[in-house]
RNA sequence: CGCGGGGUAGAGCAAUGGCAGCUCGCAAGGCUCAUAACCUUGAGGUUGGCGGUUCGAGUCCGCCCCCCGCAACCA
């Protein structure tokens, strides 16, 4: 049997999202892996800590919040609670939920501040770039268009030099792949901790960890004319919500045991962060898991293409279980992969509806039919799947639930080998030794889906507890096309 | 010479150098417990191209073609 590793704690994260948006389906599909992986350790009894949240300050926000019409507290509540609504009607359910406008965060960010500034790392520089006055940010040179001219607004872009407090990013590249290479700071996948060694090997350049033209944001405690940079102010979400420094929560459960992130913020999470941490003499989270990005019928997700889909539209057709289903069945986590509805709808017709749907309902209309609904004496589970703990913990999830799905597929066919509808007349002994492998497999496929789909979990697990075992209601009902 | 991922049946994918498989779809048959569901069988391949290594290449090497991301202050 494989083996499963108990750590002594799971303390597990997603990004914080920024609130510009709204929650879309990629977003959606980091914070379901986290919730199924939490939801593992939880069960197994691992005291375990999941944390989600949203990224609130920024220049960004500020003028999205004007361009609505409101003040940047009202914007970001607002939009903040559209996150918390979505990950609730996923069945997503996290530990805590961090705003970086909350006080808890802003003190600890300080906090963390003049420890970086104590050890040296800090110091104040200039920016020069390339500034656009309609975007009021710095623009790259490969972002401007043919005639040099900035491609939004058609303008020509200033050189501007702006005062920052700069990080010392560059003495820090060789701890950062020493660690990576003895696996004491773990990337994965491979091929995106190639990426970032081979990004370290390039040399490593300061960065600004400051802003002096941004209001809405966290004041630089030694110099209250500039605003903390969103970046170190939103990576430090992952410390402030335990209650950083002294915190019970922080001493339980600091560092992380994976932070899991898109491929897009790789590099902020394996180069920059463990960096800020190691010159505030804070232990580095022990692993960034990069999870791949998804098109939606074969085009990148964007809002100008109008192709964005919203998590709630497809929950009230579906249903959650069905969303987190076909997100972490249809895509290895950690590569590439394609969303559409006509994939959505083949897994929800096919795999569910068809295979464990239908087959829950064989199971319990014969128990209901032929033994007046009691169930026979328990027995073992026939089948032995316990090598599905170990994908999960490795993030296989796709190989999780298809594992899964061949104990669905040979319950089917062990139906139709033993024909029960016959020997429920003629054979009653062989009729309830049938059932009994059925209802132990049935329980066991519920025990392992539960990270995964726990609504689906517990209706199977409560119809075969009932004191009379009834005629299911379809757990997937077919749907209008 | 920027970096990376990919090209295998109609579609989507899998194969430590050893008989090229899986799911969906399609065709035929079976079953009647079940949500028109389930089970069995079958058809369907020049593994992007050319060359090389090898007893043997989807897999290793070289060149070429095509698709998709990313290219540091973007959460």
């Amino acid at each position: 049997m494989p083996e499963i590793t108990k750590p002594e704690k799971f303390y597990i994260t997603t990004p914080i999202y920024y609130v510009n948006d709204k929650p879309h389906i990629g977003t959606a599909y980091t914070t379901i892996a986290a919730d199924v992986l939490a939801r593992f350790y939880r069960f197994s009894g691992t005291p375990t800590f999941f944390l989600t949240g949203t990224d609130e300050h920024g220049s960004k926000i500020e003028r999205a919040a004007k361009a609505a019409g409101k003040t940047p507290e009202e914007f970001t509540h607002e939009m903040s609670a559209k996150f918390s609504f979505a990950w609730n009607s996923l069945g997503i359910a996290p530990d805590d939920f961090i705003r970086t406008t909350e006080k808890r965060h802003e003190r600890a960010v300080i906090q963390f501040l003049e420890l970086l500034k104590k050890s040296g790392k800090v110091y104040e520089g200039e920016y020069q770039g390339l500034y656009c006055v309609g975007h009021e940010a710095f623009l790259r040179e490969g972002d401007l268009d043919a005639n040099g001219l900035c491609p939004d607004h058609k303008t020509k872009p200033e050189l501007l030099k702006e005062k920052n407090w700069f990080f010392k990013l560059s003495d820090y590249g060789q701890i950062l792949e020493e660690r990576i290479r003895v696996g004491e700071f773990i990337i994965e996948p491979e091929s995106r901790r190639n990426e970032i060694i081979a990004f370290i090997e390039q040399g490593l350049e300061d960065v600004a960890i400051s802003r002096p033209n941004v209001k809405w944001g966290i004041k630089v405690p030694w110099d209250q004319s500039q605003t903390v940079y969103v970046w170190v102010d939103a990576l430090f979400n992952y410390i402030s919500v335990l209650g950083f420094p002294e915190g019970e929560k922080y001493k339980q459960f600091w560092p992380a045991d994976v932070h899991i992130v898109g491929k897009d913020i790789t590099r902020f999470h394996c180069i920059i962060w463990p960096a800020l941490l190691e010159a505030a003499g804070i232990p580095w989270p022990k692993k960034v898991f990069a999870h791949g990005f998804f098109t939606i019928n074969g085009q990148k997700i964007s809002k100008s293409l109008g192709n964005v889909i919203d998590p709630n539209d497809l929950v009230a057709k579906y249903g959650a279980d069905t969303v987190r289903y076909f997100l972490l069945r249809e895509i290895p986590f950690g590569q590439d992969g394609d969303f559409s509805l006509e994939k959505l709808a083949a897994r929800y017709e096919g795999d569910l509806a068809n295979g464990l749907g239908n087959l829950f309902s064989r199971l319990t209309t014969l128990i209901a039919n032929n033994l007046d609904g009691h169930l026979p004496d328990m027995v073992h589970s026939p089948r032995s799947f316990d090598e599905v703990d170990e994908m999960l913990q490795e993030f296989r999830f796709h190989e999780a639930l298809a594992r899964i799905w061949e104990e669905v597929a040979w319950a089917n066919k062990y139906i139709d080998e033993t024909k029960p509808w016959e020997s429920a007349k003629k054979n009653p002994k062989l009729f309830e030794e049938v059932i009994s492998n059925l209802v132990a497999l049935l329980y066991e496929v519920a025990k392992k889906l539960a990270p995964y789909m726990p609504e689906t979990a517990e209706a199977i697990r409560s119809g075969l507890s009932a004191e009379r075992v009834a005629k299911a209601e379809p757990l997937f009902p077919r749907l209008e096309k």
